[in-house]
DNA sequence: TTTTTTGCAAAACCTTTGCAGTTGG
DNA sequence: CCAACTGCAAAGGTTTTGCAAAAAA
């Protein structure tokens, strides 16, 4: 799970895409590297390394944990996923093409709001004119108060 | 170090100031929580418990690991310290009441960038109309492309 | 058959907790 | 004196690593 350095999306619509992307890439379909992205393909929300291992609490076929984040990690090398932070628990993992999603945390409420890359388009505007940087949020979440919270 | 919960800032501006402050909350200025204080003011960037603990690496008094983690917790609380996320490392402590700095992270090159948080301004209005969040970026920075990096 | 990948156990890393002993006020 | 705080050791939670065994191609 590192930080710096990039990797490309790699847009997979559906399980055969993946496995596609996993073949193409000279890998084995193995069954935890099946199993982990099932899960993926299975939930909407990104999900933490332990409930892709226990196959999203039972619902799909469990997996080693270790081998979950070996997989984790090579698909996101690959591009097919990605890994957001929100708060201080562990790394939450994602498809990286499902529709580009953004992450803001209330740090009083602690509500995580998911909302479309699209919106924020102003705000990155904004960073860029003022900083140069070409900004995102899919990786660290906007922190900050949300509406609710910052009313009082 | 929670996330959830934010502390109201108590911006001291020397020592004097946080002992004063220590004691307005009814604390005790013990050798520990003296050397934790000491070690934030010598510095001019967010440093690790690690880093403090160890008089930043050797120039002050060294202090045991955990006491500087309970006095950071504990002074945190009194809002007089904050703590920032740069990356997969350790957190890393800042006074609360410096100049409010923000923090950009290339993700590419890694480079950790301080603004003053008035530069965001622009941006922080544009996710607040869009989103209706009060947004700031000196727990969690943004992350992106620095511009040299944006531009291959 | 050959190379990749697994599964388990163990370590690494950062942070918190328990507790008997020390100390500041 | 005594509550607040320390220092050590130990545990907790997340992620990585080592390695012999298994399995994909």
């Amino acid at each position: 799970m590192t930080t710096a350095r990039r990797h490309p999306t790699l847009a997979v619509r559906d399980i055969d895409g993946a496995v596609e992307a996993v073949r193409e890439a000279g890998g084995r379909l193995t069954r935890p590297r099946r199993a982990v992205l099932e899960a993926l393909f299975a939930t909407d929300e990104p999900v933490s390394a332990e409930q892709i291992a226990a196959g999203l609490d039972g619902r799909l076929t469990p997996t080693d944990l270790t081998s979950a984040y070996r997989n984790l990690e090579w698909l996101e090398d690959l591009g097919v996923v990605r890994h957001v932070h929100v708060g201080h628990g562990p790394g939450l993992y994602a498809l990286a093409g499902e529709r580009a999603r953004e992450y803001l945390v209330c740090e009083r409420c602690a509500r995580v709001t998911a909302i479309d890359a699209a919106e924020l388009a102003r705000a990155r505007a904004a960073i860029r004119t003022t900083t140069g940087f070409e900004a995102h949020f899919d990786h660290f979440p906007i922190h900050g108060l949300c509406a609710a919270c910052a009313a009082r």
